[in-house]
Formats: structure tokens, sequence, C-alpha cells
DNA sequence: CGGCACGTGTGACGGAAATCACACGAATGT
DNA sequence: ACATTCGTGTGATTTCCGTCACACGTGCCG
């Protein structure tokens, strides 16, 4: 497809599709008031009152986006706040030579751009769609006047950043004290399973990232990601069965990272 | 000093150091009202009525704490908020074998504790004065209260919170999206300057930080800054005066990572 | 004054992981 | 039915940087 000869080919591949999307952007078909937005509000800014509820709703617009759509880009100007209804959001960084971290992935009931938003920046990250997904965008400056009159959302706001935050810390733990690679990974799979399933010794979660993708998430090589799951596999300690994937043995897991 | 036998020597010594303050903990002598503080009220919490800054000043509590003291500890339940009047905090995170990575060195007037203190949930880093400080502490529960009656400080709260989150990202982007060791250092010392003069090819910084510091923000070993630096002074990139950095050659340290 | 802790400088060495270079199957589109 | 892309598996090779091992200066404190 290549739209732009000038960018170099193999590793740069993001760059590419960076581009390449930016020719489609936003603005797609809105679809319906955000009313009717099959995602619980409660979930997100819960505790609002009605009325503050029917203020939110009147600035919010929802739009369906395709796989691969880019809702905002590194760098741009904060336009406002996407708030997912459904589907996946992929949120990275990436550097001048192609290199890319993912920083976390938003999931239905989520916010982005929430952190650019508030302080008036640019967007500090790239929010791409891994599916076709449908979102809530709320314009920045409505949104910030909103918040100036509902103490209530603001505080939630801030709750929300927190969690964001969170999420952003827990990259930095998995960049910076991690020895080695394999240590990395295994984090990584136990941190998956965190919310379910606690004392037992096989868990269950969804993975339904690319080995490349999980790379970017903890820092490593593609080629590093695939050897270390054959690794697991052929230790027994995990398995896979399509995007699913079962911790057959977290002791033996942990004990990696354990010395 | 070697309060506690149980731990090994050499590379653990931050936990020492850990374990040997929290001996001593917090509650040193409250030595006046914030509103005494030398640190401009407005400047943190600003435009706030003067109803909303009495609120505030009456939940407040200011004490100092001397070099090393930990303001609280990675994993401790948050009791609230620090604000920063006087003196340098850094905010690290460690793992069990005794690797951390310093996420951000708070100055004064900045805020330590918050995003644990939003969200409820354990502090997940560890603050320790880098000099005798002064700061004013906030309890949770009091705070939250405040917040819930002053929407205009949620919001305030809100920018604040994104500014954390972006200092928490720059961390990712030194961690995950450098490739050598080079160009990590490299960023950090440009970074260092961004504040100040901006299109000057010497520019000057003042650099508190040793070495072991500056490698665990960037994720290098000590060794590797020490060599890194006497490179860059051999390529008459940088000079150093007591705690006074100068880049001299801004264009050509830029260059060190345009490969 | 000695000690001692700390910050720093540098050499040698080894290993872990990135990189390069393939191959293979499955899905997708034409 | 074909080509093409994408995700994955795996070997061989290389390189960067962490680790270990020292040495030196400086400031501090008993």
């Amino acid at each position: 497809m290549m739209v732009a000869g000038a960018i170099a080919p193999s590793k740069k591949w993001h760059i590419i599709r960076m581009q390449r999307s930016m020719k489609t952007p936003y603005g797609l078909q809105v679809i319906e008031s955000c009313l009717t937005c099959p995602l619980k509000k409660d979930e997100l800014f819960c505790d609002l009152s009605q009325h503050a509820m029917e203020g939110l709703d009147a600035i919010s617009s929802s739009a369906t986006y395709p796989k691969g759509a880019l809702l905002f880009v590194e760098g741009q100007d904060s336009r406002g706040i996407f708030v997912i209804c459904n589907g996946r959001v992929k949120l990275s960084a990436s550097s001048a030579d192609g290199k890319s971290v993912i920083l976390r992935i938003a999931e239905s009931g989520e916010v982005v751009g929430l952190p650019g938003s508030i302080s008036g920046k640019p967007y500090e990250v790239t929010a791409e769609a891994l599916e076709p997904i449908q979102a809530n965008f709320i314009p920045r400056e409505p949104f910030l006047q909103f918040l100036r009159e509902h103490g209530e959302a603001a505080v939630r706001v801030a709750e929300i950043l927190s969690d964001i935050y969170h999420a952003t810390y827990q990259e930095v733990r998995y960049l910076g004290l991690s020895g080695s690679a394999t240590e990395k990974l295994a984090r990584f799979l136990l941190d998956l399973t965190l919310a379910e399933g606690t004392d037992k010794n096989t868990l269950r979660a969804t993975l339904t990232l690319t080995h490349e993708e999980i790379a970017e998430m903890i820092g490593l090589s593609r080629e590093t990601v695939s050897r270390l799951f054959a690794n697991f596999k052929r230790k027994k300690l995990i398995e896979i069965h399509g995007s699913a994937l079962v911790i057959t043995d977290k002791a033996g897991l942990e004990k990696v990272f354990e010395v």
C-alpha cells in the first residue's frame, strides 16, 4: 500500500501505518447519542447527579471507528477526550527512529486523551483502535467548563487520572525494574491474571495481543518474546489455546524471578 | 549502622536505608501553619477563592524532615498528600531484589502522594527527602472532603495529576524508547535544559544528582553513566563545573541519537 | 590525625538479548 | 487458485552494557 515512498521499509512499519491512517482521520459517521451507548455511564462518572449526567450527554457525541483508525496522534493538539464504549484502543508512543512503546491498552469504559485535555498540552501518545470501536467524544473546552461547574465530576476525573497514572507506573516497573527478559514476560503474564482467580495455581486469561505488541509493552524484541513463550510452554508453565492463556503452574512462573 | 543484619550487603543499600529511616518515621516537629510557609500557595492551588484557601489551611499542617527521611514508603496505605515547600524529594520504586527506579524528583511547590491518596490505593512509590525539607501534610479524608466541596480545587488537582502523569510518561520514554545508553543520557541532559534557553547551541543547567541517581532515572548502571560523562567531556559536548552542567555543543549532543 | 563512607573513574570480561536471516502456516483479498 | 500480508518459530552472530574489580579524592566524625 505504501502511500509515502519517503519512508524506509522494514521496521518503520508503524510510522507508515500512522501516515496511512492520517489520510482518513476522525470525524467518521456519528451514530447515536451517548444515551443509547451500551456502556453504562455510571461505571465511569458514577455518583453523578441526574443534572450532571444530562450535561455530559449534551456535549458528547458518539461515533464508530474502524480497526486501525487513529483517534489522535502523538504531538497533536488536544481536542478532547474519548470515552470508549466498545472495543480496545492501543496507546503508544514512538521515537523518531521507529521504535515504539505501548503505554496501555484501554478497554470499554475507559477514557483516553484525558491528561492532554486537562493540561492543555498536546496528546503525548497515539491512540489506535485495535478493533472496530465505538466511542464518545467530548470536546476539550465544553468538557473543562463542565468540570468547573460540576465538582463531583472533577473529583471523578481525578480518580480516573490516578488510574491512568497507575497504568503508566506499571509500565515503568516493567521497563526499569526487571533483570532478565524472562522475568519481564513472567511478570506480564501474571499481571494479566491479577484481576481474577487469586490463589489457585492455575489461572486463565484472554490474551488478544500479538507477540509484537507484548514486546512493545514490556520492552523486548518480538523474537525474544516468541522464544520465551516457547520456553514457558516447554517447561509446562503455560498453555495457549487460541487467544486463551492458561497459566498451568503459577508457582513455577513466579519462581522464575525469585533469583 | 546496619540496623538489620538480615539484609545482605552491597547493592541492597537502599533497602537498608529504607529500614533505618522507618525506625524514625514521620510526625516530626510541627513548625508552623502553612500560612507562613514560604511557598506562595497560588502557585499550586491558584485561582482558589479566599474561602477555599482558608479551608485548605485548616486541614494542612507543616513539618520539617531531615535529609534521608521517608515521607512514605511504597506499599504503605495512603495517609494523605505532601505539598513540598522547600527542598527536593525523590520518588522511587524498587523491586524485591534491590533494583530501583527513580520516577521523578519533586521540587518546591510540587505535590507528592497525590495519586495514591485520590485513588485510595497504597502509595506506589517511596518518597525520600534529598535534602532537609519542609512540607505541608494534608490528610487524605479531609482532603477528599475538601475537594468534594470545592470543585475549583478538584479541577486543579486534575491538572496536577496530569503533570505527574507526564513526568512518569517521560520516564517510560527514557526506559523504553532509546536504543543506546548514550542516547538515553544525551536525551536526559537535553531535557534538563528544556525549560530554559531554547535555540542557542550552548545551554546551562544545574545538576544536583549523583551518577547513581541519574543511572536510576534512565535505567543504566552507575558505571555506564560515569563512562558516558567522560565520553561527552572528551568529545567537548559538555562541561561540568561543580553542580553546574554546561552543554557546550547542543547540536553535537543531539546528533548522538540522530542515526 | 586516622578511619570511613561516598561519589567517582576505568579496565577486563562475559553473557543476555538485539539483530539478521530465514521458513512456515493461516488468513485475506483479487 | 494465487499472491500477499501477518503472525509466528528458530538458528547464527554480534554487540552493548552490566558486573566485578579495583583506585582515587573528598568530606566528615570520633
